[in-house]
DNA sequence: CCGCCATTATCGCCGGTAGT
DNA sequence: ACTACCGGCGATAATGGCGG
């Protein structure tokens, strides 16, 4: 007999609604509800729709959600009381200062300044000088603030994507967009006290909205009244919030930011190499269109603004797939700025530019026209056709940054690849989708071979070297997960696919060690490979010799039982390897990670 | 001996503290807190004496707290806001009410309700009736307004991008969106009187910003928590944006939203067929990623998703080619949504959902993994494809917005090939650019024919017949657009290509007089074409006949001479009417249409 | 309607581990 | 040795909802 559970027969007398989702009539009547929506069923026949209201539970503790909500609010009164942009400005506690949970301050005196600017910093020193000041919210206030979180922030810029130039941001009269400065100031809250109590959720949220907000004011505005630089702070900041959200596990809005990024990246030119003259394009005449940055005034600008382009090319690369997401881009596109470079010392900083006294944009309307200038025929290249075309094999000058570009143009190709043979198997048959696959194949198989072995950068797990080689561990992984991506629907039928998948997974699995979190596509992506690859090997070995041998000798070419005993002990110990970094991440990694150690019961054996 | 309190002698090890009551600091240490007052042994010992606090307050549950917090600062919320934001302060004057300038509006009084939730519907007799209304920020309140909005709205919703189903959101019950109602609002306003004064500028930058606001807050929540409506409704709120933006003369605002728009709309797949089991594809696994939308309840919510999807895609494609932004999805990417159709009485109603109970959002999480359960090979058919091939000639059964959706994809065809050329002119030679070129050429032209000529929708200058035509003069410009981009490139050379760029131009000139504001690419195409054209003819013939008259014959079979005079003239009459429409149109374009006549000072004559 | 049980979501805090 | 940290577990308050 079962053990009686809820008695799953017939007629399902429908389980106990989940707590928190009965109807607040139903709940006061307590009587059961069926939770349907609008209205459920029992308001439905007792005739009173509109009392059948939802207290909407969510699956989070019901006082998160509450928190949240409080602490968004909060900022909200804040952000209307006092017009210029007050930072919600959190100290952030050097490990463990009291942070006073959700005060419950409103509450007793409502008449209070009601979350009075806590440390308004300086804000004081500057009365008046909120005027409009050319488009930056406010001016260099709270600027040493700014300083402490660069401080925090600055071994983990590659993986934030923090292209900024540190140093000029903590510059002492830089003006900083209030927006970004709220995104500095969440990142190194969470990165200086990794550990998230409530009322770090709080202020978290607060940031963000703060962060979000800025962001629209400063887009609904007249582009051309704005300082040119504003712009990449906005991207910075879309680009911080979009890394936020990600590992808050909100991938939608993650998406929404990083191709909100992409866009304005796009829309601001980056994507072409500066100092380039527009090509005389269709929509060029009279400059109808875009608002346009001004040359970058030297070498560091414009290695923010090439950076800035590439980080939210590979941001948006990284997200966008998931799901056959839109790639954003595809390559006909003509991307001209140059691969990020480690040195631009060499770079001249723009001999022909005396700095221009004017900075703000030449909006389409004003600037002279180009029209019908022909572009001066300067040879354009087109930055990533050539790299995929393999034209493009010299990694010696690429800054991290820019391998990881790489990595991500390898990733979208195949994810373009494997897209374009889903939607119509038969393009297999087509030699121009047979090279394409195979020139793919070749310059993966080369790119990852390029890189630096984890080996030589993870000394001990989870103490890398080169602070920035957290960005190649990430390279290294978005690589595997290009060439996972580029033969997986091959693998079942096509032996190489198959262990060219493997490889990569296990080749990602040894990188996984000193990087943070790598996205879910990674995580999905290696789980998978492992995950199915354990169940062919076991389904082979118990369905013994019978089992196809062919396939699997192709594999290694020692004894077949042996090979595959050894191949799963290194892939069992690959998924177990998984499991222990996955355990340190966090929230919603954690659930993955739940969830897929129930689909592999039989690792229990293992581990 | 002395009863002497707490003293618990010795052994025991005093029962668990009760719920609550924990100190915070020990909380977040998981240590045992013997609940001291003021400061408990632990924190003594730790010596963090100020840190010991506790949440005293209420023996109530402290989600009761919250809740009540929650609820006054919504309403300090509200009161910051509304001196000025307030939604429902401007009231749309029906045509022609005194529209005595500033509106006296709400602004006066400032200390009026409050506006909060009016329709708490018995909010007294529940008590925790307040809490977190289902992921709306407010539900049901001011609905008339909504409906006068709609009103005024309705004629325009094709212009505007208005997907969502309009009797429902006038619904008495129907819950709205916030933002979008400000956006409604905003709209309804514009229209409904077209003069801009001050006040009104105000009001509609407050209502943007709230909108915004809204959209950013709704996405930085638990999406899970949400009524998948709201996520529509913000869908739509974006594509409203969108549109104001570029009315504004905002591109770069434009874009942002537009593709933060496709991003959600991509993200919640609305790009696949619904109903359609998601393809089991490589980061399907265990569905760690996002949110899901349930299927649609009935007909007219299916008929809003697939043409929120359509109205989306186009906008992108229309306002992120220029500059050669991103196309913002590929090809590659698979489209199985169909395409929009007029009539959705014979989709039947998704006979095998009953309505569901739950109708949150599935998120990734706690869906049951379809994990390696193969996609039961349903023939999806990928939309997009198919129609570029030819493989889907009939456009009776499309909607206006259909056919809109059809041209931006022969549009955004048509800038890929440009845009591949472009960046490797060699490709000229390769067969399959040629095919490619060929077939969208053929199908462009067959598209086009197929359209209702404008004359059958301009009945009189400014007139036109069908409310929903002003579309399709919409569609109509977007094929010349198509055409004109596809050739343009090969125009100088190729004399056939120039053919099809100038008659796209006046196909789409002639088509001009019904649309409200076809785009900066629009005006910018034809204008160009038109100019450079003229200008050809104009040197031709004062370089008289030592002209090459192979290239002009070619165009004409009639003498050349007299045929140049003739297409002269009729360019000229185009430009001409250009002029007229243009300097009727906001700002932006009027600028645009100065700086554009001073490029032409040879049509002074005509004139 | 509402007393009262069954079911859970939450929260206290144990005890193993790491750092110092 | 001493303290912070945290995975988990068990106790318990808070709900759903039965049945009188
Ligand atoms: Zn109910
Ligand atoms: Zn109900
Ligand atoms: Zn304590
Ligand atoms: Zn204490």
């Amino acid at each position: 007999m079962s053990i009686a559970g809820p008695s799953r027969d017939i007629g399902s007398p429908s389980p106990p609604l989940q707590r928190g989702k009965a109807c607040l009539s139903c709940r006061r009547r307590k009587m059961k509800c069926d939770g349907m929506r609008p209205t459920c069923t029992q308001c439905t026949r007792g005739d009173r729709a509109e009392d059948c209201e939802y207290t909407d539970g969510s699956r989070r503790p019901r006082t998160l959600v509450l928190e949240e909500d409080i602490a968004r609010l909060r900022a909200r009164v804040q952000e209307l009381e006092n017009p210029q942009n007050v930072i919600p400005s959190i100290e952030l506690y050097p490990p463990y200062t009291s942070p006073s949970t959700a005060g419950p301050s409103v509450a007793q005196t409502p008449y209070q300044p009601l979350m009075e600017p806590p440390s308004m910093s300086l804000s004081t020193s500057s009365p008046a000088t909120s005027s409009t000041d050319s488009g930056w919210g406010f001016d260099g206030s709270p600027q040493r603030n700014v300083q402490q979180c660069l401080t925090v922030l600055a071994p983990h810029a590659a993986e934030l994507g923090l292209f900024l130039n540190i140093d000029r941001l903590c510059a002492q009269n830089t003006p900083i967009f209030p927006g970004l400065h709220s995104m500095l100031m969440l990142w190194s809250a969470y990165l200086s006290q990794r550990h998230l109590d409530v009322s770090e959720q709080n202020s978290e949220s607060a940031l963000l909205s703060h962060a979000q907000h800025q962001i629209s004011n400063a887009l609904s505005v007249d582009s051309s009244t704005q300082d040119p630089q504003v712009f990449l702070h906005i991207i910075q900041t879309e680009v911080l919030i979009s890394c936020h959200l990600q590992r808050a596990g909100e991938p939608l809005g993650a998406r929404y930011h990083a191709s909100a990024a992409l866009s304005l990246a796009v829309g601001l030119r980056l994507h072409i190499k500066s100092g380039e003259a527009p090509s005389a394009h269709l929509f060029d005449f009279v400059g109808y269109s875009y608002p346009q940055l001004p040359p970058p005034l030297d070498g560091i600008e414009e290695k923010e603004r090439v950076d800035a382009f590439w980080t939210v090319y590979s941001l948006d690369r990284c997200l966008g797939d998931i799901y056959n997401g839109p790639p954003g881009m595809n390559h006909a596109i003509m991307i001209t700025a140059p691969w990020p470079s480690s040195d631009w010392s060499n770079e001249v900083t723009h001999p022909s530019l005396s700095r221009r006294s004017d900075r703000s944009l030449t909006n389409g309307y004003q600037g002279q026209s180009n029209f019908m200038t022909p572009s001066t025929n300067v040879t354009n290249i087109n930055t990533v056709l050539q790299f995929l075309t393999g034209q493009d094999r010299d990694l010696s000058n690429d800054s991290p940054l820019g391998l990881q570009a790489k990595a991500s143009v390898l990733f979208s190709e195949a994810a373009s690849i494997a897209a374009s043979y889903a939607a119509d198997p038969t393009v297999g048959q087509s030699p121009a989708f047979r090279s394409r696959f195979a020139t793919l194949g070749n310059l993966i198989q080369w790119f990852s071979a390029s890189l630096p072995p984890p080996s030589s950068i993870i000394i001990a797990p989870g103490i890398i070297q080169p602070s920035n080689a957290r960005q190649v561990l990430l390279t290294i992984n978005l690589t595997a997960l290009a060439q996972i991506t580029l033969h997986r629907t091959f693998a079942p039928t096509h032996a190489p696919s198959n262990k060219r998948c493997i490889e990569g997974a296990l080749r990602a699995v040894r990188a996984l060690d000193g990087v943070s979190d790598p996205g879910p596509m990674i995580w999905t992506a290696l789980c998978r490979v492992l995950h199915d690859e354990l169940v062919r090997l076991r389904s082979q070995a118990s369905s013994s010799s019978t089992a196809d041998t062919t396939y699997a000798s192709s594999l290694h070419a020692t004894s077949p039982q042996a090979a595959n005993r050894e191949e799963e002990a290194e892939i069992s110990l690959a998924i177990s390897k998984i499991f222990s970094i996955m355990s340190k991440m966090t929230c919603p990694v954690k659930t993955f990670a739940v969830k897929f150690k129930a689909m592999i019961p039989a690792l229990d054996s293992i581990n």
